[in-house]
DNA sequence: CGGACGGCCTGGGAGC
DNA sequence: TGCTCCCAGGCCGTCC
């Protein structure tokens, strides 16, 4: 379940393996997986083009490409973009397959096949049905508190929901929801309109916090999660509450209790949480 | 409009 | 051992 400090990790790996490389070949196994836009055939868009930079947006990947072309990633829950060398195993579940000018090759490779690439005209990216909708990057400067005080005002919403929202932050996902809640001392199932100026500073606070510790430890590899050149992150040995309910809380010892918000399973100490 | 929920997929683990 | 069932959760479409 690759979310924004997966996401960054992998978009580092691929800059510091892939950047500058050209595409010789493409082959791909499931085609259903890489969409051609407007182009007639995927492979034949992108053979010959120069990978110039990898970029990223909330959880999409974005590969800045020769010819004013993108190729936009989304690794969904298990998807993987691995830089590796030819004679690697073929993982199962390999569907597309980029040969590189150094004799490497990227592989993508998702079990579920939730996730997917997609060729976009650059010109077309900020129109792009997905990248569009996308709220603001929580570790930009335009995320403060005042904007958590802006999306939070009047809302009904329970707080854990809101912030999973993309359109509204991109790039929080279960994982780093669960445990900047947690951080902040605030109840995933709040009212959101409910929070106080002091917990929306800590909430904000606890937000950053939670993504920038995500990426200095290259993410959270509790399921499938590898970064662009196929290692595990270390984030998961730092988790508190995720994956953690009717264990200790790290805090005060009180069992972690687990409820569903959203469709989703969200893991809290009752204690350190409790307020309403 | 916004919130809730099912569908998309497969593998791993629990339970019988 | 082997079968069935459930769960993991990001995003989209549908429904109310």
């Amino acid at each position: 379940m690759p979310e924004l400090p997966e996401v960054e990790t992998v978009r580092q790996s691929l800059e510091s393996k892939a950047r500058g490389l050209t595409i010789v070949e493409v082959k791909v196994l499931t085609p259903q997986v890489a969409r051609a836009g407007v182009f007639e055939d995927f492979a034949s868009a992108l053979q010959g083009l120069k990978f110039l930079d990898f970029e990223r947006r909330g959880k999409y990947l974005i590969a800045v490409l020769e010819k004013g072309l993108r190729l936009v990633v989304h690794l969904r829950m298990t998807g993987r973009w691995v830089y590796c060398a030819p004679e690697a195993p073929l993982a199962k579940h390999t569907h597309v397959i980029f040969k590189l000018s150094d004799g490497n090759e990227l592989r993508f490779t998702d079990v579920r096949r939730f996730g997917g690439m997609e060729i976009v005209l650059a010109e077309d990216l900020d129109t792009h049905s997905a990248l569009a909708k996308l709220g603001v990057e929580p570790l930009s400067e335009s995320f403060t508190p005042e904007y958590l005080g802006e999306l939070t005002r009047n809302k009904k919403a329970k707080i854990k929901s809101l912030i999973l929202d993309q359109s509204r932050l991109a790039g929080m996902g279960n994982i780093y929801a669960d445990e900047a809640l947690f951080l902040a001392g605030i109840h995933p199932g709040r009212e959101a309109a409910t929070l106080s100026e002091e917990e929306l500073r800590r909430l904000h606070t606890a937000i950053r916090q939670v993504l920038a510790e995500g990426i200095a430890n290259r993410g959270t590899s509790f399921r499938d999660y590898v970064d662009g050149e196929g290692q595990q992150g270390q984030n998961q040995l730092s988790l508190k509450v995720y994956g953690r309910s009717n264990q200790g809380c790290v805090t005060c010892g009180t069992a972690l209790g687990k409820l569903r918000i959203g469709g989703r399973t969200s893991v809290y100490c009752p204690n350190c949480q409790g307020g309403r």
